[in-house]
Order: structure tokens, then C-alpha cells, then sequence
DNA sequence: TTGTATGCGTTATCAA
DNA sequence: TTGATAACGCATACAA
């Protein structure tokens, strides 16, 4: 590995002009930039990160905070989409990602502590849980920050972006009714995350509105067998049902498997969406109606945030009145309602 | 951010024992110790990354190759099971996980020279290509690497984990041989990939063994669109197909649903295997017969290979007699054959 | 067992 | 525009 020294001492300039030279060439001449370029070039010369980052004071990396990988990681697209939008909007940066597994237990203090200690340059946290404690940390914290998803306590304070939940939810939802449905029953995602809570509300919301009733709801975690399970138990205690919005599409996935097996005709009988669009829906029998979450645009734009608050030398993951980057949900029509 | 300067003196000791100490404590007495435990607990200490990397000449971080998010990687769940295998493996370290997103163009050079400039202690790579270049830069290179899926050129050099898909392919194809069916075509995964390659082969060996006609076979990229295209042609070329072996789930789902709109029923008409079980397949309407691919146990088996090369000072990713680690592939019998 | 001194490879300061 | 020189925070050889 051929250091800065080396290059320096083959192009014939100092180190210090070798390193101006490397370093965008302010203050250069050209000759001596050529020299240094070619003796760089022809040593393959790449400059020690680490020793750059305890002199800069910067890694050159940032964090990607994912939660301990569970059913959803590992059944939904969710996490492809997610890194490829991060993917995206690093492509043309020098930036690291640094994928952050948060554990269940000590995971959180864990990561807490890596955030705090200077070994990325900021973070972008995905799938966020109400009592994951990942808030206060970055609150108060030096290392810059943006959510994907709404964070809860300190949605005013902190950095995120989002997909309008709460209008999806009511699209969704507006969707069954003008279809005629008026027995309308939702699948809700965890409320204790953003998504599951908004999704939810939009469904409360219009039913309200419409004087509808409200009581078909059952909370699960997003997965296809949790959906199963939420459609039998809704099929149980209202069996009138004619319309399901499911938080997630493998939620909606399930539940279609289970009201086939009670001999329910989709979207005749029971017409269902889900939320989601990110490949399961496409290739559903029926073809799923579903939300379009746009996951690979939310990581991006977090990414954008974030490198933004890098460029302006900012220290903390608080904003001030910067609103936060918000996505529209689309409704993409198939034949399940 | 103290320091470990800061740390020493409040202990009242020489920063070398303060190293000592956090280091293991060997050599350093019983009384040092608990006062530098003390010391660095009560300021919150955490050792600066870069500059012990830079005197330590290791990185304490792992690279992690998986190429441009394509389709399979935003669609399929592969990337979150090998996600999950890999940290499962990492849980117990305190290395770090970087992921390197190999871009199609300039990508494969750019991993190349992010790899062997010591910015992490190892690879794992996963999803390989023939021609990515990949092999050469980590038989040259002093960075130890783990392939998840058998190299070409190399595999008698390189260190990997697989599953056996040759048997794999066989075992399928068997078991529709053993339902009966007589027309067995193959829709296969990317023949530049060992997975698509192997599982072919399978197939291959077994239909010859058995006297039958192997010229229903088509290959596509591994995705759900990809398996209608390549089970449209199939139809097409190949009518009197009775049984159906896809090198993934994500092809044998387009494939079935092409099948249905043909008026072929499953499994009466057309029996139907796919490969992987990650998910997609439980949930496929019908329940898709497949062969289950231990993805987590390849992802967290490479990267066990790979601690305990770093463990051995290993500094390359060339292996003498060590053999490949290679699981076994099982049917999972379900409602399409 | 402890402390002193040195060096890891780079960037930043400042005088030339 | 250039080049000495001084950090950056840590681990370790060596002397005590």
C-alpha cells in the first residue's frame, strides 16, 4: 500500500502539496498537480481513511439503522427497496454505508453509542419503533440524523421523511366505499409505528365521516401468517364484513388467503387493498389494489437531507422550521377491489 | 468525546495502562484496572475508531459485495435473509458491517479498489457473476474474502459456502418424474450465475438419465415478470409441458400465472417446483412445492469462514485444502407438485 | 507492573 | 505556490 509519502517523494513535491493536489487542487500548480496525478495513478495510490478521518474529524460514512432483522426484513421487499434507494442517492458520493443491526435488547443502547461516538458521519433510521429509545438519542446527540417515517414524540424537532399516511389511509378507504362497500374493516400494522398508527387514523377518519361503524379493526405486525390471522379473527366477529384495507400487502396477501378458504368470492364478496406496491402486490391472485408506498423515493430523499446537512456543517439532528419531505401515496387499481 | 488521555488521568495512570487495560488487561494490575473501568464509564469513553485502526492496521469492519440493487434484490427477499445470516454471525463481534454496492459500470472496479486498500479486514460477497471481476481482484488481493455461491474460475482456490444445487436440481426433477410427468421443462436463472448454472444442471442430468427430451428449457434473470416471458415461450415452443421446474419462486409464481390464464390447471395439468422457500412460496396461490435454500445458513456460515480467517492472521482469500462449506437443499412439499 | 517515547498516514497551519 | 511542522488518538517496544 503506497502511502502519501511515497507519491509525494515519485511526482518530486512535498507531502503537503502532494495532499493539496489530491484534495481538489486549490493552490497547485499544474505541473505539480500532473505529477502528483500521475505518480498516484501509476502506484495506485488510495489514501488511508482512517488516518484522514482523525485528522478531518470525519469517517466519510454514514449509518443505516435497521431494526433487529425480523419477519418483515426478511420477507418483505421492504429492506431491498429501502437500499436502493440509499443506494441511489449516494452513488455519486464518496460515502460508506454502514449497515447498524439493531438488536432487540442491548441493541439500542448499542447503537446508541456507536451513533454518539463519531464513527459515522450521520445516520438515517428506518422502521422505527415507538419505544426504541433511537429519539432522545439523536436529539441530543452531535451526529446528524434523519428519520424515515415520522418519528412520535419529536416530529416537530427532528429531521424525516415520510409518505403521507393518513391520506393513504383515507384514499384506501374512500376507494371501498365508492365501490359501494359499507362494512369496512382494517388489518392494522404495529401502533407503535408511525405507519401503523396513520394508516389506521386515515381508515378511522372517513369512516367517521361516512357515519360508518368503526369497530372492525384488529392490530398485528406486517406479515403475511399475522394477516391470516387478523382475517379469521375479523371474519369471526363480524361476519357482515364486505371490504378489508390491510396496512401492508402481506397483510392483505393473508387475509385474501384466509377469506378464499371461508369460500368468500374477492373483490365480489370482500374486496381488499393493501399498502405497499413494492412487488408482492403485482403478483397476488387477484392481482392486489394497493397504496403505492414510495420506499425507494423516501430513502433517497432522507439520504439527500442528510448529505445536505453534512455539506452545511451541521451538528445535530435538530431542525428548526425546515418542514420535512413528504410523500404523496398513490392508488394503484388492480382486481381485488 | 474524551479521550483516552482524559481517561488515564482521571484514573491516575499513564495512558498506556489506560490502554492496557481496556485492551484486555494484561499486565496491568488490579487496582489500575478498576480505576481506569471507572474512569472510562464515568466520561463515557469510546475508543476512537480511526486512530486505532490506523496503528492497528485493521479496520474492525467487514465489506459486504452484493451487486446493483436489480430487480431480485428489491423484489425477492433474498437480500434481507442474507442480511439476517450475516448478522446473526456479527452479533457476538464488534465488527461492523459495510455494504458495498457494486455498480454495474465503473462498480466492479471501484469495490476492487475499496477492497484491497484495507478499508475493511474482509468480504463476504453474494450474488456473483461470471464476469464481475470479482474472482481475480480477491485472488490477488491481500484481503481475506468468503464467496456465498461457488466461484468459476477459482473454486478450488477461493473460499465459499453453497448450497448443493446440482442435487438440488436433481432432487426436483425427481420428484416430478416421480409424480408421473414425462415433459419437464426448466425455466432457468442467469447462466453467468453458479446458482443458475448448477440448478440446470440438475435438471439436466436427471431427464438424461432418464431417456427423456431436455429441450424445454429457457433462460431469464431471476423475477416474477421474467418467469411469465420465459413460461409464455415455454407454452409456445413446448405444449405438451407437463411439469415445470423454476430456478426460483419468484420465476415459478410468473410461470404459474401464466399457466392459469392458459386454462392449465395446477398441479393436474402442469406440475410446478420452484427454488428458494424465502417466503414467496408458502404464500403462492396455489402453495408452491419448492426446494428450500438455506440462505441465512450460507450468509452466517461465510461469514464465520471469514472471522475465523481474520482470527488466523490470514491475509488472503486463496485456501489450501480447506473444503467449501455446501448444505444440502430440501424439498418442501406443497400443493403445486 | 508501569511509564516514556515513537510512529501509524493524513490534513492544517503558517512562514517562506 | 510551496514545504516544514504540528497535531489527530491510539497501541506498543522498550526501559525502568
Amino acid at each position: 500500500m503506497p502511502t502519501l509519502d511515497e507519491v509525494a517523494a515519485a511526482a518530486g513535491v512535498s507531502r503537503s502539496t502532494a495532499s493539496r493536489a489530491l484534495n481538489g487542487g486549490a493552490r497547485v500548480s499544474p505541473e505539480a498537480q500532473a505529477a502528483v496525478d500521475d505518480a498516484a495513478r501509476q502506484l495506485g495510490y488510495v489514501p488511508n481513511r482512517a488516518a484522514r478521518s482523525l485528522v478531518t474529524r470525519r469517517t466519510d460514512s454514514i449509518g443505516l439503522v435497521v431494526p433487529e432483522p425480523d419477519e418483515r426484513l426478511l420477507t418483505d421487499p421492504f429492506i431491498g427497496a429501502t437500499l436502493r434507494g440509499v443506494s441511489a442517492a449516494l452513488a455519486h458520493t464518496d460515502l460508506q454505508l454502514v449497515l447498524l443491526i439493531a438488536r432487540q435488547g442491548e441493541g439500542a443502547a448499542s447503537v446508541a453509542r456507536y451513533l454518539r461516538s463519531g464513527h459515522v458521519d450521520g445516520a438515517v433510521i428506518v422502521s422505527h419503533h415507538r419505544e426504541d429509545g433511537l429519539e432522545k438519542t439523536l436529539e441530543t446527540s452531535p451526529v446528524p440524523a434523519v428519520f424515515v417515517g415520522r418519528p412520535f414524540e419529536s416530529a416537530d424537532r427532528l429531521f424525516y421523511t415520510d409518505v403521507d399516511n393518513v391520506s393513504a389511509g383515507r384514499m384506501a378507504t374512500q376507494h371501498l366505499l365508492g365501490l359501494g362497500r359499507r362494512r369496512v374493516a382494517h388489518i392494522a400494522g404495529p401502533q407503535d409505528m408511525a405507519a401503523g398508527i396513520d394508516r389506521r387514523t386515515g381508515w378511522l377518519e372517513v369512516l367517521t365521516e361516512a357515519g360508518l361503524r368503526t369497530d372492525a379493526s384488529v392490530e398485528v405486525d406486517f406479515s403475511v401468517p399475522e394477516g391470516e390471522r387478523a382475517m379469521a379473527r375479523l371474519l369471526q366477529s363480524h361476519p357482515d364484513i364486505d371490504a378489508v384495507f390491510a396496512a401492508s400487502d402481506a397483510l392483505a396477501i393473508g387475509a385474501m388467503r384466509v377469506l378464499r378458504a371461508a369460500g368468500k368470492s374477492i373483490p365480489d364478496d370482500v374486496a381488499v387493498i393493501g399498502y405497499d406496491d413494492l412487488g408482492l402486490a403485482a403478483t397476488a391472485i387477484p392481482p392486489l389494489t394497493t397504496m403505492r408506498n414510495p420506499v425507494v423515493e423516501m430513502a433517497s430523499s432522507a439520504v439527500e437531507q442528510l448529505l445536505a446537512l453534512l455539506e452545511s456543517g451541521t451538528h445535530s439532528s435538530v431542525r428548526d422550521d425546515v418542514p420535512p419531505v413528504v410523500f404523496p401515496a398513490r392508488l394503484v387499481k388492480r382486481l381485488s377491489a
